[in-house]
RNA sequence: GCCCUCGUAGUCCAAUGGCAGAGACACCCGGCUUAAACCCGGCACAGUGUGGGUUCGAAUCCCACCGAGGGCACCA
């Protein structure tokens, strides 16, 4: 490390890392809650970290990505909220308790502090005044509120279902949680279990969930906005109801297809359903029917969802009765047929679903072509899904697909067996936990009252010690064991009750942060709505694209319940959103095991923050993953003791008239300004550094062999390197800052004001094409009208040699840059 | 299987229908040095994955294919 100090003649990025963090402790130039401040607000945001351990390399580009947007605006005149908290709650504090008998406040809180340390270190420009953690009970009571504010609305409910069941982590998970049959946090296979647990309900918003994108549009990732549309996976169709002989209830089955209700030759129900066990009891088909659904339960998660898997299913000697033609077509159990999809119940029509096709192959059951294709499914094995003329199907016959949807509803609306009906793939968020370190669900079980709500006077309901718990992983909540905390007498009759023993889902936690920060000492409120209102929506939210679904999905869920709840006054709580890539070592994710970890706190060691910060922006686009293996720190420190070092050789004073200033330096330096700016705007920060590394090229050459360090051009290209890379390097640029002669903060110095008169080039090359080939260069002033060019170019002997003599066809003229003449 | 994104010098990346190169890494050559490092300067390197099309003009738009990455996937 004193090698550094050696190599870069002066420029030592530790002393300099050490002279100035006291310095802006002491100035607080980004706190953003003062009385006094008329700037504009604006609030740019970067997604909280989880306080398992020191940071690493993944959030130095994060909160370097994020604190370049944040330092930006500040320096165009905004009173920018940049703030920082920690999602504290969660499975890896509470495992290291068990791991290491540690006690997961202890750990989790030193972990915070570390973090905290280290984010200080790495000159985040956060609001330190806004920091909490969630696992606060200042913060989590107001979980709790508004669990009882949707548990009053009918919004937060318990229900007993088959759920997704984590045997490692030994609780249940949501749907968002597992990832391809496994759970997103462990890899271990989700099993299912039956349990009673408690979900809020989102489903009901999945309309708007889904409408108010549009509002999104442009702004967020194409590629997030595609991934939650698909995630709540809204279709259309009808509901169609089918009399079972021997019920004395039809059972109505839901499909996107009700055109092809004629050509429906069986009926299937799913096999967990409790549909089939009904319809099963009491036929012969019961034993093969119990049989096939302990097999079932077997199946893996990860086989049920291989769509190539062979069907299976099982008779269950029954019939259904096409609604429209009478027929009597058998009804079958399989596990091809989700039993929470839908109505856990379809009408098969092999001939145009595929899926039903394979299971009439398997079975030998019949196909009947209702939508000609040219083609016999029966023959080919490929169900034809395409538009076409409806035959053998009554009424609808001739009709294509779409009429035929209009008259088959029409038809079954009339007869009260069916109407159009939409389905969602989106399922009620499950939030109840059987672990410790969470929210503890705000209700009381009492043997007469049943689900009681704790009022809101006594919240927060704080969790109890871990001491003499026993947090290992059983399978029911810890909290359960806890029989003094747990025993309380009921609210509403007295008698003796006893409290929810799970936690809630820690995406419960992040679903409401970002209003937190608005106002987060407040003890009567989770928020002052007034505040609220001054900063929000989001303005720029940062974050990985993992959270694509989850997190985001959930935040947006809340915000609209909130609305509703006349709490906030905005539907979407994030107007922007920049997901950065990841950083990764020669193509793969960085790990442990892999043997390819790269330590942050090593390369800061060695680099020094700034140039970590700066290869971590430079390195390409903000999405795209870093690749370390390909990026050069080395590099990046290189540059900045070039830059660095620009501003010791300059001679001029402070406050010098820069308008005497070298007028070709002046004109570089306002273009680069411009053009960063234009490109951080537009996040193609990697470009905004290019600008400011083109600017120290030339302002060096003018001092080494052009206008010379006295020149003042010269100081305002170099403040102007300055503040540049105060969005990037803040040590470095402090530094320059103070050896140009200014007081700190070069971070409130002002982006500079550029002078569009400088940006207006005296002379442009226009290049002129004949047939699309470059012939001729023509420098040109700007002002060029497009006849005076077209003549200018017509006169250039180059072209007169390239026409050899043929006619002129066309002439395009785009001044002042280009001339392209056609010959004929 | 369906959908999305992306293929530009040895490498990372610029170029938003108009001269393919802004910036950087690595390499090489000079200058500085007793020498080396640092530093300064410079050279060189691709015709844009492939094949068609649209256009006066295509890295950019369209189609097909190849390759890479990502998302969804028995959702009726």
């Amino acid at each position: 490390m004193s090698e550094l100090t050696e190599t870069s003649e002066g420029y030592d990025v530790h002393a300099i890392q050490e002279r100035w963090l006291g310095v802006w402790d002491e100035l607080a130039p980004f706190r953003s809650g003062r009385p006094d401040d008329t700037r504009p607000h604006r609030y740019v945001l970067d997604m909280f970290p989880y306080p398992s351990g020191d940071l690493h390399m993944g959030h130095a580009e994060a909160y370097a990505l994020g604190d370049v947007i944040a330092r930006y605006w500040v320096q165009r005149g905004f009173n920018v909220m940049h703030p920082i908290a920690w999602d504290a709650f969660g499975l890896p504090a509470e495992n290291a308790a068990i791991k290491r008998g540690e006690d997961p406040v202890r750990w989790t809180y030193e972990n915070i502090a570390q973090q905290r340390a280290s984010m200080r270190r790495y000159a985040c420009s956060f609001d330190w005044d806004r920091t909490f953690n969630t696992c606060d009970p200042e913060y989590y009571r107001w979980n709790q509120w508004f669990f009882l504010r949707m548990f009053e609305r009918g919004l937060a409910y318990r229900k007993a279902s088959n759920v997704n069941w984590c045997p490692n982590c030994q609780t249940v998970l949501a749907n968002e949680q597992v990832v391809a049959g496994s759970c997103e946090r462990c890899d271990t296979q989700v099993t299912k279990k039956k349990l009673t647990q408690w979900y809020l309900r989102i489903t009901d918003y999945a309309d708007r969930l889904l409408d108010d994108m549009a509002q999104l549009e442009g702004n967020w990732p194409d590629k997030v906005l595609l991934m939650q549309r698909n995630w709540i996976g809204r279709s259309t169709g009808a509901e169609v109801q089918f009399a079972i002989e021997g019920r004395p209830e039809p059972v109505t089955v839901y499909t996107t297809r009700p055109d092809t209700l004629y050509g429906a030759t069986f009926f299937v129900v799913a096999a967990d359903s409790d549909l089939a066990a009904e319809l099963a009891a009491g036929t012969s088909a019961e034993a093969a029917f119990t049989a096939y659904l302990e097999q079932v339960k077997q199946t893996s998660e990860m086989d049920r969802l291989d769509s190539s898997r062979a069907k299976t299913g099982v008779f269950l000697e029954r019939y259904a009765i096409n609604p429209v033609n009478g027929e009597r077509i058998p009804v079958w159990a399989s596990d091809y047929v989700l039993a929470d999809y839908g109505t856990g119940a379809i009408m098969a029509v092999p001939a145009h679903d595929q899926r039903d096709l394979d299971f009439a192959r398997a079975f030998g059951l019949p196909v009947q072509v209702v939508v000609d294709a040219g083609e016999d499914p029966a023959v080919t094995g490929i169900a034809t899904a395409d538009d076409g003329p409806h035959v053998n199907s009554g009424p609808l016959d001739g009709l294509g697909k779409a009429e035929a949807i209009e008259a088959i509803l029409q038809v079954l609306s009339e007869r009260g067996t069916g109407q159009a009906a939409v389905n969602y793939r989106l399922r009620d968020w499950l939030i109840s936990r059987q672990r410790y370190w969470g929210t503890p669900i705000p209700i009381i079980h009492c043997p007469s009252c049943g689900e009681v709500a704790v009022p809101d006077e006594q919240l927060p309901v704080v969790l109890p010690p871990a001491e003499g718990l026993d947090l290992k992983p059983k399978g029911s909540s810890p909290l359960g064991a806890a029989h003094e905390w747990a025993s309380v007498p009921c609210p509403s009759c007295g008698e003796p009750a006893t409290r929810d023993p799970d936690t809630m889902d820690t995406f419960v936690d992040s679903s409401w942060y970002y209003l937190r920060y608005a106002d987060p000492r407040n003890e009567t409120a989770a928020f002052d709505p007034q505040q609220v209102r001054q900063w929000l929506p989001v303005d720029q939210y940062v974050g990985g694209v993992t959270h694509a679904i989850l997190h985001l999905l959930y935040s947006r869920f809340f915000t609209k319940v909130l609305c509703d709840m006349g709490l906030v006054d905005f539907t979407e709580p994030f107007t922007r959103l920049l997901n950065q890539g990841m950083v990764v070592m020669n193509g793969s994710a960085m790990s442990k095991s892999r043997g390819n970890l790269v330590r942050l706190s090593d390369e800061l060691a060695v680099h020094g923050v700034d140039a970590i910060r700066l290869t971590m922006v430079f390195a390409g686009p903000p999405e795209d993953d870093v690749d370390w293996a390909d990026v050069s720190p080395g590099g990046s420190r290189k540059f900045l003791a070039r830059a660095w070092r620009l501003s010791g050789d300059v001679t001029s004073a402070p406050g010098v008239d820069v308008t005497a200033g070298d007028l070709a330096l002046r004109k570089a330096t306002h273009r680069a300004v411009h053009d960063a700016g234009v490109a951080i705007e537009s996040f193609r920060f990697n470009v905004a550094i290019a600008r400011a590394m083109e600017l120290v090229n030339i302002t060096r050459k003018a001092i080494d062999t052009g206008c010379g360090p006295a020149d003042p051009a010269v100081r305002e290209a170099v403040q102007a390197v300055a503040i540049m890379l105060s969005v990037v390097a803040p040590y470095t640029a402090e530094d320059m800052w103070a050896r140009l002669g200014h007081q700190p903060c070069v971070a409130l110095a002002g982006w500079p004001e550029v002078d569009p008169a400088l940006l207006v080039e005296d002379l442009v090359t226009c290049v002129v094409q004949v047939a699309g080939k470059v012939r001729d260069r023509l420098d040109v002033p700007p002002s060029i009208g497009a006849d005076d060019l077209r003549d200018l170019a017509l006169a250039s002997p180059q072209v007169v040699a390239a026409l050899a003599g043929s006619e002129v066809k066309t002439v395009i003229v785009r001044a002042p840059k280009l001339v392209n003449i056609v010959p004929a």
